[in-house]
DNA sequence: CTGAAAGCGCTTACAG
DNA sequence: CTGAAAGCGCTTACAG
């Protein structure tokens, strides 16, 4: 069955296409067109279940009113969390959301990157791998709407949503040592990403105001892929070398939480002998490690401002302002 | 700075549009077109930086090779890792993903699937919402490749990937009895939807078959919105009218997960307390309710299968085969 | 108050 | 081996 299109209104109706168009897209009232032909297009169109190809409107207008959204993973939490976040605010403002998962591989990013080009979604919101640079520094160039979340290129111009990555972690492990940690672990992921080093670099930042040598095998990191298998090794190395380690600082919370699996696994009691803080939560911190200490990460805020950002720069008729950064805060729990 | 087309091209090479066309999706050789000419076009799209407009090619072949993927919600990690499967399988074959939320909005949804027929997707796999379905009706009736997951309706000829509810419950809750459970509540949500009834119901069999009266107070009910809140009130009900309830057999992980919440608030050790059922389940149950039962939805299963019978479906020249039912099983852990 | 016509950027049957 | 032309289904400047 074909489906029913402007002209089949018009030919039944004996109208133009020109008038069944103006009407049917609101404009009727506008462009003066009668009261009575209006309601007879408009019914007719019911009667005969118009929907617009928005296909052949894009072709024509240059727009999609279609975003897209590459992220590593999306059955991360986190992600998943912006995610809904951002089709929330996409849709409430008319645009809807095409979705990719990088999974971290720059070369598939690259290619999402293109495919969404071509097939003319009107912006992009990325968590970008450190790599891959040619295909946003292209879109930049082109002046293509695009604004990066959660990991950013400081040398590009473009806009990005950013966290005071250091200034939380700085505060989180102080508050370790304050407990009376001395021998605090951080383990960490993606040591290539901006984001990730950020975070060791507020913890570098607390030994060495507290005096404590930095001590690398304290230094835990967790390989992105397979970080379930990984991440066992890692631990096993650090109690090996350092049995007496006191604290652990978790850049991501899903690092948290396999390594509760395997403390629990080894029969560690880790809330008594351990101060914890973390990167991000989930609800169940609160059973599984009541006394950890977290920087939430403003989910929301990120996915309504990445949305508001590219929106701005979409619709802004005048010159495109990209290099919009917007510097964003982490709550912390308990309140330090 | 305008993109370039294959006018573009052709006008810098003096060919004809249709040879540039031919050579550029790979069909040069089929047509004949001499290696000469095909190196110069091929070289010249990659110096000026050519991207095809695929809304063009899609107004024109009528497939835009994107699927629309609609689930009550993004950040639910049951549909998020389905969304992940779905993604994956649809990127394999070339296709990308639009996504969006109902949040159970049966208004919302309804706009959804006419927003994605509209916006030219190939198919369409989603978890409909009980109300809605005049519009799922429509596209069913003009051959509109669609397949339902985790919910269906039975008088609807439209594929679904189907899951033997009733079947895992029954057994769940069967072994509770075993294990010597007199007093079993269920706690479950969206009592509308057939396949929260059905495992209701393989709850209710099992209490038939060991003949215990069926309590309608130990039936808790929890709203989908804001069930974080409403739980609390329906579980404060179980306790205040069947003090010596001693089992709980949550319909989906996210219950378990809240109930945990409430427990462990109220300093009850649930773990020793009680018998504890659940359909499906998240790795954390492992130290949180080391020995609860889960029946595991198939996820990876789901999500494949979604999309290669959507694919069928849309590659199929032939006749549409729609009404395609897949049964797949839920794996029980401990094996029971 | 209404319409004829061009154009968005592709693909492809047809012609040579 | 290559090209002129129609068409996908809309929107909109232009004309009356």
């Amino acid at each position: 069955m074909k489906r029913t299109s402007l002209k089949d209104i018009a030919e039944k109706l004996q109208l133009s296409q020109t008038t069944v168009s103006w009407v049917l897209t609101g404009n009727g009232d506008r462009r003066g067109i009668s009261k009575a032909t209006q309601d007879l297009v408009r019914n007719c169109a019911a009667e005969m279940n118009y929907q617009p190809n928005l296909i052949a409107r894009s072709l024509n207008l240059g727009k999609t009113k279609t975003l897209g959204l590459i992220i590593p993973s999306i059955s991360d939490f986190f992600y998943s969390s912006i995610a809904m976040e951002i089709e929330q605010t996409a849709s409430k403002n008319g645009y809807s959301l095409m979705i990719a998962s990088s999974e971290s591989n720059p070369e598939k990013e690259e290619n999402l990157l293109r495919t969404f080009r071509s097939k003319g979604v009107d912006g992009i919101i990325i968590a970008p791998t450190k790599k891959s640079k040619n295909e946003i520094k292209r879109l930049i160039k082109e002046k293509f709407p695009i604004v990066s979340f959660d990991r950013f290129f400081p040398d590009l111009e473009m806009s990005s949503i950013v966290i005071d990555n250091k200034e939380s972690s700085y505060k989180l492990v102080r508050h370790l040592i304050r407990k009376g940690c001395k021998k605090i672990a951080v383990i960490t992921t993606n040591p290539h990403l901006i984001t990730m080093c950020s975070r060791v670099d507020g913890y570098k930042q607390d030994l060495e105001e507290a005096g404590i040598d930095i001590n690398p095998d304290l230094i835990g990191c967790v390989t992105y892929d397979k970080y379930e298998l990984n991440i066992i090794n890692v631990l096993d190395a650090i109690f090996e070398k350092e049995a007496d380690v006191d604290g652990f600082f978790f850049t991501t919370h899903i690092l948290a939480l396999e390594a509760f699996l395997y403390f629990n696994k080894k029969g560690i009691n880790f809330n008594e002998k351990f101060g914890l803080a973390c990167i991000h939560s989930v609800s169940t911190f609160e059973i599984l490690a009541p006394y950890i200490n977290v920087a939430e990460m403003p989910v929301k805020e990120i996915g309504e401002k990445s949305v508001n950002i590219l929106l701005e720069s979409i619709e802004s008729k005048k010159k495109n302002r990209c290099g919009k950064t917007l510097q964003l805060g982490f709550a912390l729990y308990p309140p330090l």
